[in-house]
DNA sequence: AGAGGCATGTAAGGGGTTACATGATTTC
DNA sequence: GAAATCATGTAACCCCTTACATGCCTCT
């Protein structure tokens, strides 16, 4: 059994119990940059956990709202899941897939490419540093601490294809100027 | 249209022409990295895109094997698509939605995914080091100039992901004494 | 009374995976 | 002749996205 969203919404709901309205939220909010999700998708997701006795209503408010809550089975679900690594999907890049096809297409617009990948690592370290400069210091909950702790991955990546993107302009262009002296 | 293996193929394509068998041995080889694909898929895919002409069959033979080419619409298409990102698949990561959610499982289990991340993280640096030095080091097209990249580009995240995991490492630990002695 | 936000849901379609199915050709 | 490999295809199912649909509550 794959299935991602199914953890990162038991995972949310783990963290504080809450109706699907609000986890929404908290997805465009703390999640967005690990795991994106739909409003519908979510929902549909919320009633299969609580089919699957993962979560529970707890309380139905105005408007039919539905405040979820995991359950012991999700908990021991969520920690099996979370330690058992090794089913995850696969990792796919449309930006790494450009760059290994960046062959097919003339030179000079596969350098304008690369020129704008570091251009794009550099503008998503500015929007992450910013971000993390605007996070509440005074927080230091398990949850704070290793949700810094993705943030730093996110900066870290922005950082080092940064310096792979300029490094790659550079052999690009030495090679450039190799070919065109050799012929 | 979002769409990426069909560009995949396409690319894997322009740099040669093939058979769909062909091509899934390049896929399981040199793209396996970058975007992975099933039988199944691609032969679906390459039917789609010679509906489309941007790929044709210039040639049947023995077990009614097809040899595919890509067509002049098929590289403008391909150039279209790499020149122009902007709507590629959003990145999911289930192994960082598992440090993010590492809050929700005892410490001490925590800790020792972290440990484990960044094991695996060495392992793949590893492989990726062993997979370049086992590279033909006379290649020179642009392909192989391009590959290397794309390779290079897994070894920095390797390199990148052991350090994170190791520092995350270090900061735990500080902060699980930092809260034990507080007590 | 109307606007805006709260709150949940369904339907259609695309992309991906697994499993199943079939047959031709080469190699030993 | 048997086994391995070549070669393509279909069917079912899951995950995700977009769009549509519906209604309630609060605030002004």
């Amino acid at each position: 059994m794959r299935v991602s969203l199914r953890f990162a919404a038991l995972g949310l709901l783990a963290q504080h119990p809450g109706s699907g309205y609000d986890l929404l939220r908290r997805f465009e909010q703390s999640m967005a940059n690990v795991w994106p999700a739909t409003q519908s998708q979510l929902y549909g997701e919320l009633n299969k956990l609580a089919a699957d006795g993962l979560i529970e209503v707890t309380d139905v408010g105005p408007r039919g709202r539905k405040e979820y809550q995991v359950t012991a089975a999700g908990r021991t679900e969520l920690v099996r899941w979370m330690t058992h690594p090794g089913d995850d999907p696969p990792h796919r890049s449309a930006s790494l897939l450009r760059v290994f096809l960046l062959g097919e297409i003339p030179p000079e617009k596969a350098r304008q490419h690369l020129v704008g990948v570091a251009a794009h690592a550099e503008s998503e370290l500015a929007r992450l540093t910013e971000l993390r400069d605007s996070l509440t210091p005074w927080g230091d909950s398990a949850a704070e601490f290793f949700g810094g702790a993705a943030l730093d991955y996110g900066l870290r990546i922005a950082q080092m294809e940064g310096d792979w993107a300029r490094s790659l302009v550079s052999a690009f262009d030495e090679r450039q100027t190799e070919t065109s002296t050799v012929q």
